[in-house]
RNA sequence: CGCGGGAUGGAGCAGUAUGGUAGCUCGUCGGGCUCAUAACCCGAAGGCCACAGGUUCAAAUCCUGUUCCCGCAACCA
């Protein structure tokens, strides 16, 4: 099959999981797969856009418990979320799949037994060797001497017996393939680390199943009833069942031109894991995997403390969908991380939508209704500058949809922008107020039309980012019926011929009179200014910043929320207890009589605390990134005292040391005078 | 020596697969224009492209080493 001869375009978001609510995360990448959807029925590839939500797994079914419904009812609830945002974001998609849907089940069990027959999947030992103190399975190669590397202590061997993929099988393949094929996974970064992934460590073989018995949400295994299949040879079916694999038109038609759009932290399943499956269902491999970083997001706590939540979301609301999708675009370089401020949003939003863009549209359209009463003026003779003007315009377009094909979004916006200051300097050059005053009429139609034409090129280049912009600039600009004139609600153009032809706003066309696109934004966000200390010096405002971007980690936002990952919202929801419970707490007051370092550990201190007691008690804390341990030593804190004693990473913990919580670090809960070691606290 | 990413004028980022005058936006300063959303246009200041070596006629770009940041993984009782 000759890849360059594919015609079409199918582009994929990943299936989010439903255990937490859409975020923006989720809104980016969908919003990414919606502008490349767009951008390639422009181009007249015949287009198919999906996306969808995973429902299956442990922990739905636990979410599902907590909100006393049953998982179904659940899931339909949570689904029903993510599909609501798709309006909210303007995206336009062609399907919605589920993972409780009965074709995807369907396929699914399809696919499990066609490799299952092929021997690709076999029935093995999970796990091993389990150390509750490391709360994990060692294999035999780990252990020493049969003990724990971390505790010393003898693991129990714990059998469950699964079924597993052979994906080690395909190593050599998928490491060929991916050479052989450059940019199968983009930007290029992301190519390396899988290349390296499949250098360093061999690649081992995938468990896709768990016993009913624990697990009873999930797809049956079609060989064995007593399974249901695990992750990910459920969850990345999606993308072929939603095709309705085998026999299906849209799987003929589509499959060849797949292209897959992640968030980097599912990249593995993506790289390696679908493939090898593909390959050994016998199918051809997706075409692209285009995978993003992540936008990092102060942290909602320092937002809330002072008392102004910023939701990213709430800037659609705000500011418009289309400036949105526009900044999301724009800012992120595609692959990096980036980080999402209002006050970056609203830069953005002034200097190059309204300022430029609008600016522009209006400057234009106002002038051609006092020179020529809004009729679209004929050109007549083109000047050596009018010329350059043209090449420039196509140079930028041109650049524009190469960019955007490569995924390189905000480059080709960029390049688009060169086009819409371009266009702002042609009018200062031409001056068609002094064209008008001297009475130069031909040489003002001619500057006019060219600019009203620009308009147009700009406005449908536009549209795959700011559709709706888009539309109001046709609109204006006499040519609203190309709106939803092309395939799926697409405009009826193709933008590779637009490179050629320069006369779409024909004289004599009725335009409007005025336009106001983007409206300035003139306040700026309360809370971003208030932030930053006034007399602070660089040292430590620096050192805001850092704390800043530190909680902005937790904050980070994924596009594709998935099951494997672990659940960091650890936030459970506290409801009243009885006093009784309270009352078990031994809390007592304590003095720090020796700290440092853990020797194994980044993120621990080791600390020697004075209860009262015989002897002191050894206390281990997550605080190392937070707190140098001579500082600490002499300070009185609360603690925990009746926990049970727990190894952690080979030194046994005694006790908790309560903190607090702050936006740049923590502090540590202390007294407001000295008290004897071993005060009780109540 | 766990894996990976990064270091480019005040801020945020391109540029690095194919070495050849350092580019964009914001910000600052000066000027211009008046059609426009106090917008637009022009000009200026501001960079030994983290550091040190090496290859080369030529290095932000290739090679080696170093420092500092940041993710992920392991621990956060």
């Amino acid at each position: 099959m000759d890849k360059n001869i594919v015609n079409s375009f199918f582009i994929t978001t990943p299936i989010y999981y439903v255990n937490a609510r859409p975020h923006l995360g989720h809104a980016y990448t969908t919003i990414v797969a919606d502008c490349m959807a767009r951008f390639n029925r422009l181009m007249g590839r015949d287009t198919f856009f999906l996306t969808g939500t995973d429902e299956h797994g442990e922990k739905i079914v636990q979410a599902a418990e907590k909100n006393g419904q049953d998982p179904q009812t659940f899931v339909d609830g949570v689904s029903a979320l993510f599909q609501g945002l798709l309006p909210v974001l303007n995206a336009a998609n062609d399907a919605f799949v589920r993972t409780t849907d009965s074709r995807h089940k369907q396929v699914v069990q399809k696919i499990l037994q066609k490799v299952y027959d092929s021997g690709d999947i076999y029935f093995g030992e999970y796990g091993g060797h389990y150390c509750y103190g490391c709360e994990r399975f060692y294999t035999e190669k780990e252990l020493e001497d049969g003990l724990c590397p971390q505790h010393k202590t003898k693991p129990e061997y714990i059998a469950e017996k699964n079924y597993f993929f052979r994906m080690s099988k395909y190593q050599g393949w998928l490491k060929q393939y991916i050479l052989d094929n450059p940019d199968f996974i983009r930007p290029e970064r992301y190519k390396n680390e899988v290349l390296s992934l499949l250098e360093s460590g061999a690649l081992e073989d995938l468990c896709i199943s768990r016993p009913k018995s624990r697990l009873s949400w999930g797809i049956e295994l079609p060989f064995d009833r007593n399974f249901v299949c695990y992750v990910w040879f459920d969850a990345l079916l999606n993308y072929i069942s939603a095709l309705d694999w085998p026999d299906g038109e849209h799987f003929k038609k589509y499959w060849p031109g797949a292209q897959h759009l992640v968030a980097k932290d599912i990249l593995k399943p993506h790289a390696v894991f679908w493939p090898t499956m593909l390959r050994a269902a016998g199918l051809e491999p997706y075409r692209n995997l285009n995978v993003h970083g992540y936008w990092l997001v102060r942290d909602t706590k320092m937002s809330k403390s002072l008392g102004n939540v910023v939701d990213p979301l709430s800037m659609i609301d705000r500011y418009g969908v289309d400036s949105f999708r526009y900044y999301l675009m724009r800012e992120m370089h595609f692959g990096s991380d980036a980080s999402f401020t209002e006050e970056s949003f609203i830069t953005r939003l002034n200097a190059d939508l309204a300022n430029d863009l609008g600016n522009l549209m209006s400057r234009v359209l106002s002038m051609n209704a006092r020179y020529f009463g809004s009729i679209a003026p004929s050109p007549k003779l083109i000047t050596e500058v009018d010329q350059e003007l043209v090449n420039f315009a196509c140079e930028s377009m041109a650049r524009f949809q190469r960019l955007f094909d490569g995924v390189c979004f905000s480059v080709a916006l960029e390049s688009l922008w060169a086009l819409v200051r371009g266009l702002n300097k042609y009018v200062d050059g031409a001056a068609p107020w002094t064209l008008y005053k001297n009475g130069d009429m031909d040489r003002l139609s001619t500057v006019m039309h060219l600019l009203l034409n620009a308009l147009y090129k700009i406005a449908v280049h536009v549209w795959p980012v700011m559709p709706q912009t888009a539309q109001t600039m046709l609109e204006q600009l006499g040519m609203g019926h190309l709106a939803g004139a092309g395939p799926k609600g697409a405009l009826g153009v193709n933008l590779a011929e637009e490179l050629e032809s320069w006369n779409n706003v024909r004289p004599g066309t009725r335009v409007a009179a005025s336009s106001a696109l983007f409206p300035r934004v003139d306040a700026k966000p309360k809370e971003e200014t208030a932030r930053r200390p006034a007399g602070a010096d660089k040292k430590s405002a620096a050192k805001v910043a850092t704390g800043a971007e530190k909680g902005a980690e937790k904050g980070a936002e994924k596009g594709a929320g998935s099951r494997a990952e672990k659940d960091h919202s650890g936030q459970t929801e506290k409801g009243p207890i009885a006093f009784a419970d309270f009352q078990k707490l031994d809390l007592r007051v304590g003095t720090i009589l020796e700290a440092s370092r853990h020797p194994n550990a980044d993120k621990l201190l080791c600390f020697k605390i004075d209860l009262g007691e015989a002897a002191p008690r050894q206390i281990l804390s997550g605080i190392a990134q937070y707190f140098a341990p001579e500082e600490l030593v002499g300070r009185q804190v609360v603690v925990v005292a009746n926990l049970p004693p727990r190894v952690i990473r080979g030194l046994e913990s005694q006790g908790m040391i309560l903190t607090a919580d702050r936006a740049d670090g923590i502090e540590l809960l202390s007294v407001s005078g000295p008290v004897g070691a071993g005060a009780a606290v109540s």
